[in-house]
DNA sequence: TTACCATTTCAAATTATTTTGAAATGACGC
DNA sequence: GCGTCATTTCAAAATAATTTGAAATGGTAA
């Protein structure tokens, strides 16, 4: 298996990589930091990169950021929810379901209604949500 | 058209929802807290709700957290970016394209490359991915 | 126990996102 | 100009997320 000797060849996903020159203010810039290994060591674990991904694409919804909004300073159940939303019930559940998943809300039964709330989680990525678009 | 009678039935999206009962704790709540008009005013306005989600859509991919923090100390080219990815050329430019697209990084010509940096906003969302998953 | 209500679950249909590979672009040096 | 390199663009194929409507669950109350 040989290599051809670029740079930017395009490898197949996954296969080896790239092995040659680097633009020289851009070497200049990683060799003052100390090359590639320190850049290498920059890249968070796989398992939390998963995981942040799939919260930030519980936050990827119009719908969901909604809900977070509305239930940010009290607890509501679902049919009040509902009042804003006036969505299908299955719907509104799909999308429950998923800030759940991820920890952004919780749930409790009492009596005939599920009562939801923001967990600090939600709230702290709901505070992001609103700096975001700065 | 009639309405039937209960708080939670399943409209159809968009028709007319529920109008019923609401259950006695989250109503006393609600009233403490002046109502479903007060709620009402704390969902941000659609655009603002629609560009939020396209930024943490952005932010939703694995592949693009870790471009992120390739790039967070230092701009970096194409190809040295991919030293670390190892994607197929056009997989790599899609990903790069979503973030750019979302104000996330910028990228600059110079001679044969590009020179891709994370912006303020990329910076400081970074940031709040590292808070996330707590 | 029967009926009813709030909510969830399921599978199928729909829609959106991502991946792939080939071709295009635009800069560079000869 | 020609060949080459880094990168992007495009359209088709593959995959993933969302929506829908019907049916299930589990509580409540008569």
């Amino acid at each position: 298996m040989t290599r051809n000797g670029s740079c930017c060849s395009t490898p197949a996903d996954g296969e080896d990589g790239p092995v040659n020159e680097i633009p020289g203010p851009i070497q200049k810039e990683l060799d003052a930091r100390g090359g590639l290994e320190t850049i290498q060591k920059c890249i968070p674990p796989k398992e939390a990169l998963e995981e942040r991904s799939r919260i930030f694409h519980a936050l990827s919804e119009p719908l969901r950021l909604t809900i977070l909004s509305i239930i940010r300073d009290q607890p509501l159940c679902v049919c009040v929810i509902n009042r804003f939303m006036r969505l299908s019930g299955s719907k509104l559940s799909y999308h429950l379901n998923i800030l759940k998943e991820n920890g952004l809300i919780e749930g409790e039964s009492q009596g005939n209604w599920i009562i939801y709330s923001i967990t600090e989680r939600g709230r702290r990525l709901l505070q992001c949500a609103e700096n975001a678009d700065r």
